[in-house]
DNA sequence: AAACGCTGGC
């Protein structure tokens, strides 16, 4: 009996340290059934693995058990089921054992401070952060990493920086979060920093994470020269390393690279996952290669026997139809063991209106309402969809499910790094010290398009306004304020870059491409979806968006 | 013997 006990909780054990989480939770309820002594240690661990799996059930009867067995006062279990309950999305829980605990170590505080980031609970975090009296790298790592994951990545820089001048240890994990941040800002001097330190530290070598988040850094920042080069320079590459890789030629729109780069990762031995397939595919998509798009799904499912996701068959979808392959895009939903989500019916939806095929439009739009889907993009869309169509019953019903649902539109912002500053703008902004100047410029700049023949495109404007106010509104878009900043604040002939956190507007898209060929500035705009490169009136993105 | 913080996709 004794033996057995043993061998199962190393069984047990094994499983998680081989990252089986959901075989351990089954194994351990099993062995519960045959008398099995509970220790703290293997509670403990299986807390863990729920917490890895999102088990919240599980992790709550586990609880229980700790409880039961008078395990409440170990600060070690505590800080797992703490920790459990914030990867569960429970943080009220979390925080209640936080506070009950009878005395609480830097790990459990690191603990909660992590999960205060991830709930967005970011203030409570940067308070309970402030009031510790001793603080480890995991202190300053959990804040920071928190604080990126909730899209508070300036703020994440600011502690770096704190960190830096309290003379705080910077450890490998710092660096691959503080890199992890500069590449959602597309921060590139940061990121410059950073790779500066990875080297002065010495972390460069022996730790794959640090070079991963290098090259995605570079690659996020539109330096594919860069990236390229630190990837060669790698003494070790894992799957991770070539992802990023061929994720970063596809959102430049160099999909052929893309696609050297995954046959070259495969005859150097390393296996694609599903992430992998995930960015080949965008790169497909990103670049309008729609018969290498089909072979590489069908190397996913035949070759490596890996099951589509949902985000793959949105992928192919959105493949599909950017090309016009209106019906193969239909045919191949129907084919889909499973039922289309929000996101696939958006892309497709998206797809239908760009190139105006209004009779699916309809159809695909009318689905997607009954979906009710969760993100205010969806409804942006059809609400676009149906003042095309001229209905504006249609764009009043729209307006309306959407206060229904509670549903708000997530705010555009564009930023712009001169001389190391960054200014960021909202739609309409007029807080910045130049703003006047701004106006000025773009206002002078729409007379002289218009007479050019340029019609500004309102479609996207869902205020119930005049068209002249439309236009003002059009004019405000936080993309043209950024322009116009870098175009009145740089030497002429310089290369301006504007990043986005949504995907750039249509109205924009045709503006910032003129403008490159009236000022000769090469103009790159990092969206949510990918890069653009305006030079002399085009976009490399050839409206594959 | 057990606990926190890190890299690639949406």
């Amino acid at each position: 009996m004794m033996h057995r006990t043993l061998s199962n909780a190393k069984t047990i054990t094994n499983l998680i340290y081989q990252g089986q989480s959901r075989q351990a939770i089954v194994l351990f309820h099993q062995v519960l059934k045959n008398g099995f002594k509970i220790t703290e240690f293997l509670l403990s661990a299986i807390v863990r693995a729920c917490g890895r799996v999102a088990a919240i059930k599980e992790g709550k009867q586990f609880h229980c058990m700790a409880i039961k067995h008078g395990f409440n006062r170990d600060m070690i279990l505590m800080t797992s089921l703490l920790d459990m309950y914030s990867k569960c999305n429970n943080i009220t829980e979390a925080r209640l054992i936080f506070d009950e605990m009878p005395q609480r170590d830097v790990i459990a505080t690191n603990s909660m401070i992590s999960g205060l980031c991830w709930s967005h609970l970011t203030l409570e975090a940067i308070e309970l952060f402030s009031n510790m009296s001793r603080r480890d790298a995991g202190s300053w790592n959990s804040l920071i990493s928190g604080l990126g994951h909730s899209s508070e990545g300036r703020t994440g820089l600011v502690f770096f920086e704190k960190m830096r001048l309290e003379g705080a240890e910077v450890d490998v994990m710092t660096m691959v979060s503080v890199l992890a941040i500069c590449s959602d800002l597309a921060a590139l001097s940061n990121g410059k920093q950073c790779h500066g330190l990875v080297i002065k530290y010495g972390f460069e070598l022996g730790y794959l994470p640090v070079g991963n988040a290098i090259i995605d850094m570079y690659a996020k920042c539109g330096c594919m020269e860069d990236a390229c080069l630190c990837f060669k320079n790698m003494p070790l590459k894992n799957v991770i390393s070539w992802t990023a890789l061929i994720t970063g030629y596809g959102k430049q729109g160099r999909g052929l690279e893309a696609l050297e780069a995954f046959d070259t990762m495969e005859v150097e031995g390393v296996a694609p996952n599903k992430i992998t397939f995930l960015g080949a595919l965008y790169a497909c998509s990103h670049a309008g290669l729609v018969q290498e798009g089909w072979r590489v799904f069908n190397t996913m499912v035949h070759k490596y026997s890996i099951a589509p996701m949902m985000e793959h068959y949105t992928c192919m979808v959105d493949l599909l139809a950017r090309s016009k392959c209106f019906s193969e895009a239909y045919k191949f939903i129907e084919r889909m063991p499973v039922k289309p989500d929000t996101r696939l019916l958006t892309a497709f939806l998206s797809s239908c209106c760009s190139h105006k095929n209004l009779e699916l439009a309809r159809s695909v739009g009318k689905k997607l309402l009954e979906s009710a889907p969760e993100e205010a993009g969806a409804y942006m869309l059809l609400s676009n969809f149906y003042g095309l169509v001229g209905d504006l019953q249609g764009v009043a019903k729209v307006r309306r499910l959407m206060l229904d649902r509670g549903i708000r539109k997530e705010k555009a912002c564009t930023w712009i790094e001169i001389n190391k500053t960054v200014h960021s703008f909202q739609s309409g902004d007029r807080s910045h010290p130049l703003s006047k100047e701004i106006y000025n410029y773009l206002q002078h700049l729409f007379k002289k398009l218009k007479a050019n023949g340029y019609v500004p495109d309102t479609s996207m404007v869902m205020q119930n306004v005049d068209e002249q106010t439309k236009e003002e509104i059009v004019l405000g878009h936080s993309e043209k304020l950024a322009i116009g900043l870098g175009l009145i604040s740089t030497p002429p002939g310089t290369r301006i870059v504007i990043v986005k956190n949504l995907r750039v507007c249509v109205d924009c898209h045709v503006v910032t491409g003129l403008i490159s060929k009236i000022e000769g500035r090469e103009i790159v705009a990092r969206d949510s979806n990918r890069f653009h490169h305006f030079k002399d009136g085009l976009c490399s993105c050839e409206n594959h968006w």
